[in-house]
DNA sequence: GTTAGCACTCTATAATTTTGAGTGCTAACA
DNA sequence: TGTTAGCACTCAAAATTATAGAGTGCTAAC
């Protein structure tokens, strides 16, 4: 059977053979090893031949003369395209391990992040929810004390802002009163992107612009519900690279940590996968293929998972373009039904 | 001129000289290194002598026979006890650095810990201030929505607390009012270790205990008032420490890279350094003195920084035992000074 | 008390050899 | 025509050996 990769079936047999080998073992896989053991019953010099024409074909390389094959990035996309078989895996406590401790969204995704990491032993990360489209749902001033009010958001999917806002003159119960009612009555509903300076403006004038506090405290709200740089990335197993030589010389190595202490670059990542919309929301990038520059040596998995009310966040596992893709896309999935499920149960 | 330690003059001006060339170099010191750096006018043979008196009294050591000598934990103490002078550090620009992005606290600190890796090339961690002692400033609920409520509790130092409570039936205008009243004149200005079980009860009781409600937003408020477990820990320059050979081998890197993540341990060190109170607020750790099992071969340099209301903050740094001792407490010290202002200017 | 001198130690580095896995090619075979 | 045995060749990694050099401790003389 030829596809439009073009490749015998014994071609996609071998190159299966040898990707599995090196998955398994990170070694340059030999003609001989493959001779034993796939059930094709070749010699090793067969398969020497058809190895040269995978290798000229671009899906596996030498990394030096007289050394066995390794996977090329072609080679693993192949692979994880239409080759690879997902393995029914054993049904884990995952779910159990992350209620443990689940009481606090922030708690369960910390937790899920060490259990995906422990679970897999590659690098890990999860993103709490965001949403490009969130509305409002609650919004509160109150007085603190003589000097500060404080603005209480509440948006879609409980997420909480808070903001202090310092005033000269004190502001009046009953102008309080009147300013909770027109943003209440306004604002209520509406989607954040929706908040332009056009409606504060207009904001300002309802509530009688003669008054400079209310102004200061419209001003402030905007930007309260403005601010989105709320979104946390949580990451676990960071060391577990050193658990593969080709990521754990001091160059990648410092380079992979570093993208997961500044999280500049994760936040990327996620916004990237977000961005893109699969079916099954689950991506693999390989080698270059990933948006993450520091990443260029490894194969990044990413998977986003949903709240109601369009929030959406990311998992992500970062490993050795050798890593056990059949295991991890599994673990991906179990654990974006986990969250997604949980997270519904409790809407 | 001989001291409690009971060293002479001449030793402890070769120590000096030992210590000063290990922390420049990080290579053993051989005996005509001394005996060429130093003034003494001593040959080298000498200068053998009077290590292997150090040796004996453990000051310094040899990796092996044959090789220089390097300073023992004993030794480094010594140094940072009486034989470092503070140099003058030129006035870098650390506050402007630092104001560019501070118009949040959290970034501020974010940014603190960044300055301070670059400035000093080890390490840092940054912890948001906390406080054991702290009082209730303000306090509220209001309706989300018909199922739920918001309860906000504004802290001293203005750490704010929020917690979304479920409720079954839904919760009348008017007890709601009241709930209110006998929250804020029972708890206002209260420090919050004195909130215990038996005060709950008593306000239960208070607010009619007939109401299921009632009793179980009590108790909602309460466990959020009590969770202080919002601590947060800002680490930055993390891969820092692969600029010191005897820290990059995988062994030690992970446990540290691993403290560094989990932040468990590193909480440990907040918590410790808290406690302790010295008349500077900045502690030296040498070696095995550390409080966290993961650090034996690193020093740690930790200080505490002030907000107004008893709000406690520390900054860390984290590097080989051969740190620049000078730069690090110089640098700290500064630090320090200018956390304190900033956040004196803004309260 | 200080120092020059010397034998000795030990590491690090370089140079060399050995080993073995793996290849490509050729010629023979079914 | 596809498959295979055989062989010369390549190369990296491991083992071995040689070399250099920094530094020590000790002794004897100043």
């Amino acid at each position: 059977m030829i596809s439009e990769h073009g490749l015998s079936d014994r071609k996609l047999k071998i190159l299966h053979a040898v990707i599995k080998n090196y998955l398994e073992t990170g070694e340059p896989v030999g003609s001989r090893t493959i001779s034993k053991y796939t059930d094709l019953n070749l010699s090793s010099a067969t398969i020497r031949n058809e190895m040269a024409d995978l290798e000229e074909l671009g899906y596996i390389m030498q990394p030096h003369t007289s050394a066995g094959r390794i996977p090329s990035d072609k080679g693993y996309r192949l692979y994880v395209d239409m080759l690879m078989e997902e393995k029914e895996q054993e049904l884990g406590e995952l779910q159990e391990q992350m209620l443990d401790k689940a009481d606090r969204m922030e708690q369960l995704l910390k937790q899920a992040a060490r259990v995906l990491a422990t679970n897999t032993n590659y690098a890990t990360m999860v993103s709490t929810p965001m949403s490009s489209s969130n509305k409002i749902k609650f919004i509160q001033l109150s007085m603190v004390d003589e000097e500060q009010v404080i603005a209480v958001i509440v948006l879609g999917g409980n997420v909480i802002k808070n903001k202090i806002i310092r005033i000269e003159e004190s502001l009046s119960n009953e102008n309080l009163l009147k300013l909770n009612m027109l943003l209440n009555t306004t604002l209520n509903g509406m989607p954040i992107e929706e908040i332009s300076l056009g409606l504060i403006a207009r904001l300002k004038e309802q509530a009688g612009v003669h008054s400079g506090v209310i102004s200061d405290v419209l001003d402030a709200v905007a930007d309260a519900i403005q601010i989105d740089e709320d979104m946390q990335i949580y990451t676990s197993g960071t060391t577990n690279i050193f658990k593969y030589p080709e990521l754990s010389d001091n160059q990648s190595a410092q380079e992979i940590i570093n993208a997961f202490e500044e999280k500049q670059q994760l936040t990327e990542l996620v916004t990237q996968t977000l961005a893109k919309e699969e079916n099954t929301g689950i991506q693999v990038y390989i080698g270059d293929e990933s948006p993450v520059q520091n990443m260029k040596d490894c194969s990044v998995v990413t998977a986003t998972y949903e709240l109601g009310d369009g929030m959406k966040g990311t998992i992500g596992i970062i490993g050795p373009k050798r890593m056990d893709y059949e295991h991890v896309l599994k673990s991906m999935k179990r654990l974006q039904n986990e969250l997604d499920q949980m997270f519904h149960k409790k809407e």
